[in-house]
DNA sequence: GTGTTCCGAATACAGATGTCATCGATCTGA
DNA sequence: TCAGATCGATGACATCTGTATTCGGAACAC
């Protein structure tokens, strides 16, 4: 099972898309972004080259266009990218930033309850 | 309050000799890094050079040389990160990025107290 | 005082990234 | 069959990043 590659920002926004939907032609990604973010399809169409040549995306071909839909799931993207996180940020930062994302994120009460679930499984691991 | 200004990849390595200690020369950060990593001096100066520039240390004149120091702290630059990647991320990884973060991490018992009394709090303000 | 050493500043340069425009092939409708 | 409308492919280009060198001056060593 191939690592997710490393993603950039403009990136993402493009994976975003196609993995709210797909799969989803250049133009269908285009029109499913945020209109206050003005890209041109020429943008989108050169991220999701991109995205292809470092396998991020696969397409596959419909008639006279490309159907593009993600290679990884977002989750494993996301867990990609918070090792890099934690990795740069080194040990001594994991405390904090665990603190900090649970009181900046939106969970709510099925998914507090799940981490607490977390919780007491690694309390045991580790005794 | 400023806030941290973000941070490369490169870059943070310098800040991590910084923020282990400071105030330091630019041959001493140099020193203090991990020698598997074969940077030269001149490499280690120019990262100092450009988080000069953005205001991410700050430095003052020791005879002929300068001494540098983090202008924020580590936590400080690492919840920045964290932000940064959450909101990349998007609302829909939020809490598939905090289990794995409490599953990589290496926190000690205290620390997954201190989280669990965290999540009580939350569930409190959230109903 | 002259050579040597150390420093910061400036410059270099390839590869990654953000953002777009152009081009040639193809499909579509008149 | 001919004008548009679409596509993907390719090129463009400024900025950012990673990595390193060169230069001119200050300090030190004799």
């Amino acid at each position: 099972m191939p690592k997710p590659p490393r993603i950039t920002e403009a990136e993402w926004v493009v994976m975003d898309a196609l993995w709210r939907d797909h799969p989803q032609s250049a133009q269908g990604v285009h029109d499913a972004l945020d209109p206050r973010r003005e890209w041109t399809l020429g943008t989108v169409k050169t991220l999701l080259a991109r995205l292809l040549k470092k396998g991020a995306v696969r397409h596959d071909k419909e008639g006279k266009r490309f159907l593009y839909r993600p290679a990884f799931t977002r989750q494993a993207c996301v867990r990609a990218a918070g090792k890099d996180l934690l990795v740069r940020a080194g040990r001594d930062a994991e405390s904090p930033l665990l603190a900090y994302f649970l009181k900046e994120s939106r969970i709510g009460k099925d998914e507090i309850d799940e981490l607490r679930a977390l919780l007491d499984r690694l309390e045991e691991e580790r005794g």
